[in-house]
DNA sequence: CTAAGTTCATACTAGTTGGTATGTGACTTG
DNA sequence: CAAGTCACATACCAACTAGTATGAACTTAG
């Protein structure tokens, strides 16, 4: 197989990477694409070949990087816990300490965007609101699997507690961000997983 | 008492408010000193007469009117309130339709700006640190004058439950604000109205 | 081989930004 | 009343931004 210098789908890739990194360091529209491209060497010309312009770059970003990072952090392993609650406590002390610490220098990607565009960008909004919506769906739909095989509690609303689980993790996030301190974080964790143990079946506790 | 056209204090506070508002809807990079200037009719002489530079004018507004708003609502409240949990019920169920779908449009002040500025202003973080600190504390300070006098189980870590707080509402908010639906922050709200109950000492909860 | 289409490279532009240099009128103070 | 300071006002600039116009090199079809 032969490499050649002009790989449409490689330098596609390069460019998506690079602006994933400038933009969870700098946020999007501080994100400049000089600075982008300086990192990649890949130049403008080719930058406006793969995209019509910054916001479809952008766009791009989260719907395959960022989609894929929660896919595989949570959907994946979440469709596939047996006790709903081990599950998301497994993936929740999971969590390195490389782990930690990277994400409480720069913040989740997600939420970053998330705060910085949904105001001002409806493409951007949408996308977002859409990871969010998959990831409270996938605590949800994992919290309903485990009420009908009897590990949690009947009388807990799974969408609402989908919600509280994802903004629990969110402001833990922020926070140990802008203490850049993964204690922070770390004490947020730990009692969301207090609180997760409250939510199973008695019956099935001993 | 005649007001002057050239009164220091009022045109400061001024550029104070409309550098608020601008920061809020844009974010703090990408509110620009233009558009203030043109919000307020203040002239950009004046501007840089009260204030060094672009920072500078951010800290100010963090200083004072974050500061104040977070002061108003959460730690002056928490400091009056006898029973804790009642108190932190109460300013959550006070929260008006206009302050959810005002706070879910923009989102919170504070996190918007500790997302976007944490990262790379040494200033800004400090600042925006150091109020998610007082809240926090205040938080955590209510729950230990609850555990005192009986109110709340002695076997919780204050600290921690006050970090957990905070990450709930503001993740909710977070999530409220990307969604555009105020729904998303009440769910959060309501499940964690029901997470302080289980923090009362049971003696005291019948 | 040629021709055409794809993948990039270079040079440029128009607009916006934070910041500055300089001037001016109001108010205070001696 | 004169001098000086304070609170602005105006005009400007250098740097940076996203985006474009144009062409060149490489690949592939025929």
């Amino acid at each position: 197989m032969v490499v050649n210098k002009r790989n449409f789908d490689e330098t596609r890739q390069r460019l998506l990477e690079a602006a994933f990194h400038a933009i969870h360091r700098n946020g999007f529209r501080a994100a400049s694409l000089d600075s982008i491209l300086a990192n990649t060497g890949v130049t403008k010309g080719a930058l406006y070949h793969h995209f019509s312009n910054k916001n479809e770059l952008g766009y791009a970003v989260v719907d395959e990087l960022v989609h894929n990072m929660i896919s595989d952090v949570w959907l994946k392993p979440l469709s596939r816990a047996e006790d709903p609650i081990d599950g998301m406590v497994a993936i929740l002390k999971g969590y390195s300490d490389e782990d930690m610490e990277r994400g409480c220098k720069l913040g989740c990607p997600l939420n970053n965007l998330a705060q910085e565009m949904s105001p001002v960008d409806e493409g951007f909004r949408r996308r977002l609101d859409g990871l969010f919506a998959l990831w409270r769906g996938a605590v949800a739909e994992a919290l309903r699997r485990g009420q009908r095989s009897g590990h949690v509690r009947g009388n807990i609303d799974p969408d609402q507690i989908g919600c509280f689980f994802v903004a629990g993790m969110e402001g833990g996030i922020s926070q140990a961000k802008t203490a850049q301190n993964p204690e922070v974080l770390a004490d947020c964790r730990d009692t969301m997983i207090d609180y997760l143990q409250t939510l199973r079946k008695p019956e099935s506790a001993a």
